[in-house]
DNA sequence: CTGTTAGCGCCTTCAG
DNA sequence: CTGAAGGCGCTAACAG
């Protein structure tokens, strides 16, 4: 009763031509006549054949998988990224098999692990810091590898992202360029996320080259989100130190600031302005519009596949793509 | 130069074993003496052997990928089931592959496709919308299949999720409840999203039931965001319906909402009340948390995973499992 | 408790 | 332009 799940060797029975020939029309390799291979689709169409991937990675050794390793879900960054890599990918037969790391080294190092069992056709993953094992795995591996987000440092195969520490600087000499001149920092915790301290350290040096420095500065525990940036904010506030424009680690926290401001009836930019990063549409959709920095993730995600899979081979030199940034003017600083 | 990739046999010859022995040790299958087994697993430490996923899948004819396919990763309610899809999976050999069809019935067909070319252990999908062929597929084949989100209706497998019909009414009934008279909506498109309009229906049953019916009403085109329901409020309050209480098609929308409000010097909710679905962090980052409805959509991810691994085999009747909802009290209703 | 024997379905290599 | 042969690395079924 189950119908038996076509194979190769069934159609090219009933299209009357080898396996091979088959596998050839299919993989849309070496040369077909023209009326052997409108028989074999056909034939194809006819009993409904889908190919069996696993015996094509087999016998290849290689398989239409894009390993992607991510640090986290939720944060909305990161599946933007995702679907930026999903655009990419939407008219071709690769898939995309997903991890979460939790910002865990140690963790992206078993799902490498897991994923490379695949023989995927390519590894995405984010950042440039692997452990040692992960490293000699990728390394002994020709296969394709992006590191994505941060282009501040040398990638084993290919980065795309965008300077944070250039970032950093950026909304520093935004602020500056307004005439604020008590700028503080509000932020959330480093050590998962390098690419935030980068931004930090940015910012910090553009102060410095304009003859300021940061005149007060908070950071939670743990990441970032709304809630962290309103409590943290306020904390800041509480010291009584004169401030007059933030710079938060990211969007979340901005809007988070936002929200605080709104409730404690401070004006905003007036009072205090506030400047953000990444973008979001959250931010936009603030009475004000959030003044910050776009990041272009879907960009990210996209401009990854695209490269990766125009050139099978890892290149003798490692690649850098800077998808860059733009300053959003918002309103709020 | 590049050391050959260990494979079973390698470690069999190592443990001096049959490779079926350490097939056995690896999938931890039939009895197996303590000895051996330590020489296996030492063996298989020693080489640095990972198996490889496409020939256990070829031999097996069952994979340990989980198929998942979701509607859409731009709403943030779906990287949420992927977490709890994920935390599910994390101490498990199985991967998800995901595939994302923008509320297109044909493309989660041609996914389908792509995903049981890779004969996964399980599918897990969006609501009970698909079309024939798509059925078809999934019932010509015993693997487990859960739909995830809605309960409304007979699922093929496996249905996790919540009614969104009853939800809409209790939404009402929170409103009418509380005094309010004079209930408006506000939503989006509902074409691609049916869940939406379930609550709708509930919401609309529910003001019947209670001798009232809904004073005015708007939807824009599209999907929801923010941005659209601050826009969307805007327009409905233009037309000088007398409105106390508006129920949004979701947290968005209700942001939103809430941003026109404050843009517009209402007081919510003294001047309107506003009430959301889902239970987003940013809904209840607000100056005043939202009043909304949790969904638990974390729960639903991971639920759909524990069922459908705690059994192999499709089940002979459909089951359903319902994740529930609570009311937020919130602030602003 | 362990080994032997056959494939799984496809792709690669080599002939023709 | 097409076909035949062999094997990818693992697991299932059966012995012992």
């Amino acid at each position: 009763m189950q119908p038996e799940t076509p194979t190769l060797a069934h159609v090219a029975r009933l299209a009357n031509v080898s396996e091979n020939t088959v596998s050839r029309v299919i993989r849309n390799k070496g040369p077909i006549a023209g009326e052997t291979r409108s028989r074999v689709i056909s034939a194809i169409e006819q009993l409904g054949y889908v190919p069996n991937r696993a015996a094509g990675s087999l016998a290849s050794s290689s398989s239409l998988i894009i390993g992607v390793i991510l640090p986290s879900l939720s944060n909305i960054v990161f599946p933007e990224v995702l679907q930026g890599i999903h655009a990419a990918l939407a008219d071709t037969s690769y898939q995309p098999m997903i991890g979460v790391t939790d910002y865990d080294l140690l963790q992206e190092q078993k799902i490498l692990s897991s994923l490379l069992a695949w023989q995927p056709a390519a590894i995405i993953t984010t950042g440039f810091d692997h452990t040692e094992t992960s490293l000699r795995m990728l390394q002994n591996n020709r296969i394709r590898v992006a590191e994505l987000m941060d282009i501040d440092n040398t990638p084993i195969d290919l980065a795309v992202g965008l300077s944070h520490r250039k970032a950093g600087y950026e909304s520093a000499r935004h602020l500056v360029g307004r005439g604020y001149r008590h700028i503080g920092y509000v932020g959330h915790d480093w050590t998962a996320d390098r690419r935030a301290f980068l931004r930090y350290e940015g910012f910090r040096q553009a102060l410095q080259d304009a003859g300021q420095s940061i005149v007060a500065e908070a950071r939670c525990a743990g990441g970032s989100s709304t809630l962290a940036g309103r409590d943290t904010l306020a904390d800041l506030l509480g010291r009584k130190t004169t401030v007059d424009a933030i710079v938060f680690s990211n969007d979340d926290m901005a809007v988070g600031g936002y929200m605080h401001c709104l409730g404690a009836g401070l004006d905003v930019p007036e009072d205090l302005a506030l400047f953000g990063f990444n973008g979001l549409d959250i931010g936009q959709a603030l009475p004000k519009p959030l003044s910050t920095i776009r990041s272009n993730r879907f960009l990210i995600g996209r401009t990854a596949v695209e490269t990766l899979l125009a050139q099978a081979e890892r290149p003798a030199e490692p690649h850098i793509i800077d998808t860059g940034f733009d300053i959003i003017e918002g309103a709020t600083a």
